[in-house]
DNA sequence: CAATATATATCGTTAAATGATATATGTCAA
DNA sequence: TTGACATATATCATTTAACGATATATATTG
């Protein structure tokens, strides 16, 4: 994807948009991608290369926040700005799906 | 994105989700990238750099065909192969705005 | 005739995801 | 008790994706 960072543009990548999905209730890294798998059914499953990298960009960035943090778990949570941009992410993608709805014949699949 | 090919794990990307919704009806390469910003309404738009790598991959995949060309315009459109793994992503798509949704309070977002 | 739009193409760079691997603790059954 | 497995975090190096920059050529039009 690249050489423009999808954050600078406001834009999720499939992985950061189910990490903020799972960190909209506070949770560590390891059950973030437990979580991931079990919303998602197993159609996507994050490992923990990809986890602690997208962690790392989303504290960064300021759109995830640590918390407490019993023992050697990390606790994380979604910020004010965080959500923000989530919510729009959502609607981004609901409008992917209309423009092709509009497109196909898929007007009844919903 | 990377490390694994997303068309063998039959996902598409933004990119390659526009580009295949405009060749449900045959177009050339330009028209594609005119189109992509159209319907999207500005919101993403596909330089040539993109459009020509993009068109390639595609072929090579067998999603697009070239068809009659002309003069030096060279035209494509989607294959049945293509069609159906569009429809797929949509649905992909769709199921990640529905956890989405079921997630956050935005069921009254639609 | 010069500027702009149409049209296709490649090179090299940046960013994203992740396989492989490492480490450490906790739990539980043989 | 010890070996296997789950929990938990972390980094490195590699592959793929997207694309800015750039080049080229024709067509249109003011």
């Amino acid at each position: 994807m690249p050489r423009t960072d999808s954050l600078e543009l406001g834009e999720l990548t499939d992985s950061m948009f189910y990490i903020l999905l799972a960190l909209t209730t506070p949770r560590h890294g390891y059950l973030v991608m437990q979580f991931v798998e079990e919303i998602t059914r197993g159609r996507m499953q994050i490992g923990p290369a990809s986890m602690y990298t997208i962690i790392k960009k989303l504290l960064n960035a300021e759109l995830i926040e640590p918390m407490d943090g019993d023992g050697k778990k990390k606790n994380y949570q979604i910020t004010r700005k965080g959500r923000s941009i989530l919510t729009d992410d959502v609607k981004r993608r609901q409008a992917m799906v209309e423009d092709a709805c509009a497109i196909l014949d898929m007007e009844g699949s919903r």
